[in-house]
DNA sequence: GCATGTCGCTGTATCCTCAA
DNA sequence: TTGAGGATACAGCGACATGC
């Protein structure tokens, strides 16, 4: 952890070890002190892994920079702090070796002196870079709102840091036999038909079996069959017989594979991504948060 | 009227099927 | 085995429904 003070310009540079000796943080977040941070759920995840009260206050400079940027953001650009700095003009704040840097902490285990070195001066460019990136923000920060979607990030980090529990025994069972209970659906219907080969629908056979049946299937412009729901649903309209199989299609792509992120203590847990939406809501992976899961 | 949940549409990335 | 074409997965978002 790197932490700047900018009121006396003290850096403090503290690796995992030290910082588990420390019972509240080691600087100021009392009520005359304001923590700045960039993804500030992060740093209060952090803080709960330690054991530590949150700041009285804290300024989520994501926050701040989604709110300025909402409705200007184009098609897949980046809300990274990289790209809010080069957006902002403050590209010479940049770390050079950033990709090197987060594979280095994303590999885990044990650090060497110089790789722990490494580390903490990676974090302190990210730390100082906040520096002119508060400076460019602040006239258009309006303190209170700022505040309370401070207050809100800090709910956001125990959400996260607490997860959602799941049945594990029956989580571990379904997953098992995910596979299996998928294939014994496609047995089920496709018994007569035989369409299937395994999971994988042949569309030579359903062609064959449809000059056998006399049913005319739309077409795409290409002359292959059209297989999208859209066809599927008109088409079991006409012919009923067919209902089963359109239910197995939509049935096989919901029942996608199951890579819920799990801990030890058998909790769900991942990003929340707070403030996502254009509206400000979250907007965690459909994949893996449990509740983003079909119904 | 507001907050929240659900559903469906759209664009992009990725996967699957099939023919060469 | 590989590449092309098509389908599906996923994310993002707004419209609409529902409950308070």
């Amino acid at each position: 952890m790197v932490a700047h003070e900018l009121r006396t310009g003290r850096t403090l540079r503290c690796f995992s070890k030290e910082l588990a000796g420390h019972r509240v943080p080691p600087f100021n977040c009392g009520g005359n002190s304001l923590v700045v941070a960039y993804f500030a759920s992060a740093e209060m995840g952090c803080f709960l892994s330690l054991g530590w009260p949150f700041p009285v206050h804290l300024l989520d400079l994501y926050v701040e920079y989604r709110r300025m940027r909402n409705g200007t953001l184009g098609p897949g650009e980046s809300t990274s702090l990289v790209a809010a700095l080069a957006w902002l003009g403050l590209q010479r704040f940049i770390p050079a070796q950033k990709d090197e840097m987060r594979e280095l902490s994303l590999r885990g285990g044990f650090y060497t002196v110089e790789e722990q070195e490494q580390l903490l001066d990676y974090c302190q460019a990210d730390v100082m870079a906040l520096k002119p990136f508060l400076k460019k923000l602040l006239p258009d920060i309006s303190g209170g709102p700022a505040l309370l979607d401070g207050n809100y990030i800090k709910a956001v980090a125990l959400m996260e840091h607490t997860g959602v529990p799941l049945d594990t025994n029956l989580y571990g069972l379904l997953k098992r036999h995910w596979k299996t209970m998928k294939l014994k659906l496609v047995k089920r219907v496709d018994k007569e038909t035989g369409f299937y080969d395994g999971f994988s629908f042949r569309r030579e056979r359903f062609s064959q079996w449809l000059t056998q049946e006399n049913i005319s299937w739309p077409l795409l412009p290409s002359g292959t069959l059209q297989l999208d729901k859209e066809a599927w649903k008109r088409m079991t309209k006409l012919y009923p017989q067919l209902t089963q199989h359109a239910q197995l299609r939509e049935t096989l792509s919901a029942l996608k594979e199951l890579k819920l992120p799990m801990g030890s203590d058998g909790r769900n847990r991942c990003l929340l991504s707070p403030f996502k939406s254009k509206t400000g809501r979250n907007q965690p992976s459909t994949t893996r948060f449990i509740f983003g899961l079909p119904a």
